[in-house]
DNA sequence: TATTGTTATACTCTATAACTATA
DNA sequence: TATAGTTATAGAGTATAACAATA
């Protein structure tokens, strides 16, 4: 059995876990993150937001014109600088992102109960091993 | 740090190693694994390939379609069911497979080289207990 | 009626290239 | 010239729905 395969089938177990957590939202991955990415860092670029997600520009910019027509994220002028804009949850995105960290956290712990906490903290300890 | 982020990070790397194996080959992660299961399984189905695959009839079929396009696969008629198609490797299939799967074991290898060999052992169980 | 393959369609993710406005 | 954002385009993966041929 390779790696890459038992990877990708824990992964794909992760994700169906997140998907049953998301369930009635139509939030993604990567959706998700931009909006944890989002809360975290208020007044971020969409350059820099790219940068963070390991993703182009270009990429960046649709995910957050997603957000944006769905009111969950806004842009706002820069002052110092009229190239770039200042990206921010809007209330309506913090709500949301507040319920589904709640139920996200949730699934994932259920899917990590399947290892007792030794093996959890070996598990996470080898996959930093893998992906520094 | 959530079980699914550290997961994905771990298989983004995986996946990494997987593109280097096959640098210069025009083969992705499903094509690959229809390569090998198409290996395995002379004369199978399309359906069943999706089975395997996971994925729904349609995407094996245009994963068939462009393993024909490119003479790695072909299809023929089965005698006792006029509906399916039995799938088979080429040559020219069996001979790319055999040359790609060196190297993606080469390169899967050296990712998990990055554990121990009692590491190693340790984190195929557990994902085996997370992705059963 | 159920199944196999097929086609059409749609959405997401990702990437590159070229363009604009600004620095 | 370099950077931020934008737009266009493309490929890949995945899914559903509807259809014809066959079982």
């Amino acid at each position: 059995m390779h790696f890459g395969y038992a990877l990708r089938r824990a992964q794909i177990a992760a994700f169906d876990a997140f998907a049953s957590a998301t369930a009635g939202h139509p939030i993604t991955p990567p959706r998700y993150t931009a909006l944890v990415i989002l809360e975290a860092n208020p007044g971020i670029s969409q350059s820099a937001l790219g940068e963070v997600l390991g993703t182009a520009r270009s990429g960046a910019m649709m995910l957050t014109n997603w957000l944006v027509a769905r009111g969950l994220a806004e842009r706002r002028h820069r002052p110092e600088d009229a190239r770039a804009w200042g990206l921010y949850l809007t209330r309506r995105g913090k709500t949301l992102l507040g319920t589904l960290k709640r139920r996200v956290l949730d699934h994932d712990q259920r899917f990590g109960a399947k290892l007792t906490p030794a093996e959890r903290r070996e598990f996470l300890r080898l996959l930093g091993k893998l992906a520094p």
